[in-house]
DNA sequence: ATAGTAATGATAATAGTAATCATTATCATA
DNA sequence: TATGATAATGATTACTATTATCATTACTAT
């Protein structure tokens, strides 16, 4: 089955590749609609569907209760602010522990999802300011 | 706020602390029913949440559509059969990693969710012996 | 034993995602 | 460029895990 090249999915994959803000399949629809008012909220999960299973994009499924896409398909994990929400890039852990797991546990290793969860740069700021106050 | 020790709460954390399986909500509720026939399904949600909340469990937001527990808090991440949905155990990144990604990012880290996925040892002899029928 | 209140069971509500289906758009071929 | 096969779409419904609600029950400090 060859996959056509639509307005939709061209658009999909311009904006997750474009953006560096990991957007939630609804963000996406928002923005899309702008360009292509009516595009359905359907086709941006199909299209996102499609795409992950061609390896051209990453799904994060991050413990938020929305998946996160992303168009950077580079080796590399996220953090998530438990404040704000906002999800940032961060490296891997290295190829080191990858082939110790590998080793260690018998599996045939297909990828990974890593988070880590903490308070960003703002968040901690504005945090610390409240409590200064009280 | 203090907790209460109530029998479905006992038997949830028992239940959680004794098993390497990694339930989910659903599966903790079929095992209690046989020890708790009246047990609802609402309590096991209830409890998870709030052995949560106190530390005395884990939540594992694996990209499986539903959510898995873990009565090991120790530091540890987790390895998921893209085939076969088996949860189990593996060495997290070391602290070097940690406080690379904290001097990097910027956040302060709160939590980690990391996990690695691939086949299983089972699953993998059971899909090379597949191939070599064909 | 009792009073105060946290927890429960039953059930309805929510929300994100997936499925359905008639219609439309894409694209290899002529 | 026109055509035909079929992949993709929009609109809508269905599904499923989790959360909220509320009257009733079970804990526990006194
Ligand atoms: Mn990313
Ligand atoms: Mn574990
Ligand atoms: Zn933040
Ligand atoms: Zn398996």
């Amino acid at each position: 089955m060859r996959m056509k090249i639509t307005k939709a999915r061209r658009l999909i994959l311009e904006e997750l590749r474009k953006c560096r803000s990991h957007p939630t399949a609804d963000e996406l629809f928002r923005r899309l609609r702008l360009q292509l008012p009516r595009v359905s909220l359907a086709t941006i999960y199909r299209n996102l569907e499609l795409l992950e299973r061609r390896g051209l994009i990453r799904r994060l499924d991050l413990g938020s209760g929305r998946r996160h896409y992303d168009g950077n398909i580079a080796d590399h994990a996220h953090i998530r602010c438990i404040e704000c929400g906002a999800v940032a890039d961060i490296c891997s852990p290295g190829r080191r522990w990858w082939h110790e797991i590998q080793q260690e546990s018998g599996y045939s290793l297909i990828g990974s999802q890593i988070e880590v969860i903490g308070l960003c740069p703002r968040c901690l700021k504005r945090k610390k300011g409240n409590e200064r106050r009280r």
